[in-house]
Parts: structure tokens; C-alpha cells; sequence
DNA sequence: CAACAACTTTTGGTATACCAAATTGAAAAA
DNA sequence: TTTTTCAATTTGGTATACCAAAAGTTGTTG
């Protein structure tokens, strides 16, 4: 009831299953809803204040992004991907945005060139200061952007949901990691090649970049191994204790 | 009322709205449905004797996979991809494919690789004989299996879904040509490099292979345009203007 | 006391009724 | 005759009611 107006209150996506979708996204991804919890559409709908048919499409749109998964005559519960699943991702979103900057080294125009570099300077600039998770946001259209500059949407879309997929993930890596300059240096490295017009120089620099990425995820999948094992000590038996 | 009956009679999936899914992909593959057409949830639910909640739910599906194209407060029409959509598709599939050969190179078992060899071996004794759909399938399962072969879910899922969303525009070159010696060649080149675990010569392989997609696809196309030319000839003003 | 069975409750699946937005066609006015 | 406006119909969006299957619980029996 209360938290409908919380979906108005931003523009996401026009249709209120993916205002809902948003909603439930988010308490997935900041950990409001936690890995094995049970999504029942009746108790969330009317949490929300909606009707269940709403609320039905938007659960269906979380499963396509593998957030949550379907189970048959079951409630959906909160995906837990495994470090390999995770790890799998990882591989093919890399290949992905390799293929991406390959071919906008040919396909992009100069305007977004300058665009995505207009992007890194923001993003320098936020360095230090303020909200990580706006350098976060700023990481995430940068990966975006270079996916769109392929002027391949199906690659395009694809790599968004990839990065979409990986959301939590890449968000908890960038909170533990001090590492921000490096990534900096990194996005300017991958800019330099885009704007050479190089496909070698800028999957590679690429490989470099993403390549960190699996790396800091296993540690932070470990970290939560062991949070989850101390949890499972306090007889939290586990999955959807409800 | 009458084609409801169709639905159970194979098993498509386990729930409602997949099988009505499937009837309705067959119907736009098969070309009962054109692009451009119109799907009216009430009419199509109507005539398959189910109700709009099901039917809402499989047009959601046939969105996500690119059949059709969802409107805001319009009915969702066929898809009708322009060559370049397609193209980029095949970009995508390729790339996919390759990159899920490499990685099987390690990755996969002995078994798997007797198995996609028996499965070849099955589509050389299909070949000149019956059915050139049964031949197709085949084709379809060589590729699906390839991907799987890199034991890599998110690869082979999306590698999978961009398979199924090309179908038609395979199946139409497949039915067109008669290079079908070709692709058992071709296929049996992709088996040695696998067998022999060797990376370059499998991408190479796949590369050689799904590059006359491509062309193919042209000649459909363009041979599609000028049927679309002569149909608006006739007075049939497509409605996909919009 | 334990095990099995039946009943109740919970939950997702499906059908239907109602609503709002949009398009189209008709009618009226310029 | 043409254009503009308004109303009716079409169509997707949402809410709700009903159904069937599955799990948890309780009672009875060995």
C-alpha cells in the first residue's frame, strides 16, 4: 500500500509490470530480498498494492533476466547463482563487448566516440567524491554504451542484459576493491584504441579489463560463503526460512 | 475450439501458455502468420478455446524470443526483420557459436563428441532421402549441440535462443538451396577439429560454415522483397507502415 | 510411539469481468 | 467538398474470482 507510491515515484519503463519488475529488481540486487527467499505473487502484490496479474508479468520478466527462477507449482524463489554460473557470464559478456568494440571500431561515429569519452571524464571527475554507486552507474553505461556503438542491437541488447544479469555481482566487487584508478586508466586505455580505430588494441584492452573481473568475483563469492555458512551456524536453516 | 485439441496432442513444454507458444511459432515459421499480421489475444484465444491469461503470457514469450513485436496499446504484430536485423543476428550467432567451439575444445567429453558425430553421421543417411525438414532439425540440433558442448549455460542458452529466432530465415534458405552435400562436409570438418581439440581450425571451421548464412540470407530476402512488391501491387496496403 | 492417511491450507494456473486509452468512422460545420 | 470533432467500438491492461495441485498438519491405527 505504501509502497506503490514508491513506484511512482520514478520513470521506469512505462507499464506496471515493469515498474514492478524495477521494484523488485532492486530489492534483489541491494539485498532486501536474499538468494533462496520465496516470491510469492499473492503476499508481494498486495504488498505493492497491485493486482497479482501485474505482478505475475513482472516475476516472469525477473526470471528471463535469471534473477528469479520459476519453479513448477512452487512459489519462484531468489536465484543463487553458483560461482561458475556466475563465472560463465562473466566469459560470455567479455566476449561479447570484445565482439562490440571490434566492430565499432569500423561502425562508430566520431560523436560517440566523444561521447563515451565525455562519459570517462564524468566519471574521473566523480572519482574521488561522493556516491560509489554513482561511479557505479557511470561503469555500467560505459560498458553499455560500448555495446550500442556496434550499431548491432542484437548484440547490443544481449550484452544489456548480461551486464543486467551481473548487476549484483559487479556491484559488490566494485564496493570491496579500491581499485577505482585502475579502472579509470583501463576505460581511457579501451577509448584510446576506439578512437585508433584498432579492433586488436581494444579487445585487448578489453581482456585486461573484464579480465580483473572474474578475479574479484571469486573473492567475494567466497566472502559470502563464509557469511552464509556463519548464518547457517545460528540455525538459519538455510533457504526460504520464510 | 478445434485447435485446441493440436495443442495436446504432442508435448510442448509442460504448462499453457508454452504450448500455446509453440503453436503460435509454429504458425509464424511456418508462414500461417505473416509479418505484419496482427495478434489479437482476444481473437487468438478465442479460436484456440483458451482465455486471455495463458495467451497473454505465450505472446510474452514470442516477444522476448523476437517473433513479435509488442506495441504500447496496440496489438502485437508478426516481426518483420529488416535484412540488416537478421544480418546482425547471424553477426551475433556466429560469433556465439565460434567462441562455444573454442571453449569445447577443452571442455567437452568424448561422449559428447561421438554423440554430435553419430549425429552427423544420421544427417549424411537423412540427406538425399525424405523429408527435407527432418534434415533441417538435424541441422538445428548439430548447432544447439556445439553450444552446449562448451558446458557454459548462459552461452548455450542465448546461443540457443538466437537459433530460434533465426529459424525461419534458416529454414527458408535451407529449403531454397541444394548445397545440403555442403554442410555435411563443412560439418564433418567442424567434428575433426573438435576431436583434435584444436581451437583455431574449429573456429575457422564455423566461421567458413555460418559465413554462407549470411548470403543466403540475401538471396531470401531479396526474393522475399520482390513477393512483398507484387502482394502491394495487388492492392495490399501493408499495414506495417505504422 | 511411530507411521500412514486424510483433510485443510497454501499457492500458482486459468477464466472472466471491468476499465482506460486509442483509433476509426460518421456527422456537422466551414 | 473537406476538415474537424465527438462518440462508439476495438483492444490491451488490470483486478478478482474460481480451480486444481501440492505441502503441511492432524488424527487414527498398528
Amino acid at each position: 500500500m505504501n509502497e506503490l507510491n514508491a513506484l511512482g515515484e520514478d520513470f521506469h519503463g512505462d507499464n506496471l509490470p515493469e515498474k514492478i519488475a524495477y521494484s523488485l529488481r532492486r530489492d534483489i540486487l541491494r539485498g532486501r530480498l536474499n538468494p533462496g527467499d520465496a516470491i510469492k505473487e499473492r503476499d508481494n502484490a498486495e504488498e505493492l498494492g497491485v493486482s497479482r496479474t501485474p505482478m505475475r508479468e513482472a516475476i516472469r520478466i525477473l526470471a528471463q533476466e535469471g534473477l528469479v527462477i520459476l519453479r513448477r507449482a512452487r512459489s519462484p524463489i531468489v536465484a543463487q547463482p553458483s560461482f561458475k554460473t556466475l563465472a560463465d557470464q562473466v566469459e560470455v559478456l567479455l566476449n561479447l563487448e570484445k565482439l562490440s568494440a571490434e566492430i565499432a571500431c569500423r561502425a562508430a561515429t566520431d560523436a560517440e566516440i566523444d561521447e563515451i569519452c565525455d562519459l570517462t571524464r564524468l566519471m574521473s571527475e566523480t572519482f574521488d567524491g561522493s556516491d560509489p554507486l554513482d561511479m557505479f552507474e557511470l561503469d555500467m553505461k560505459f560498458h553499455a554504451m560500448i555495446a550500442r556503438m556496434s550499431h548491432n542491437e542484437t548484440l547490443a541488447d544481449m550484452h544489456t542484459a548480461l551486464l543486467q544479469r551481473l548487476w549484483r555481482a559487479r556491484y559488490l566487487t566494485a564496493m570491496e576493491k579500491r581499485n577505482r584508478e585502475r579502472v579509470i586508466t583501463q576505460h581511457t586505455a579501451i577509448i584510446d584504441a576506439l578512437r585508433a580505430r584498432d579492433p586488436q588494441r581494444a579487445a585487448a584492452a578489453l581482456q585486461t579489463h573484464l579480465g580483473h573481473l572474474g578475479e574479484d568475483l571469486k573473492d567475494v563469492m567466497e566472502h559470502d560463503a563464509r557469511l552464509e555458512a556463519q548464518a547457517r551456524l545460528r540455525g538459519d536453516t538455510a533457504e526460504s526460512s520464510e
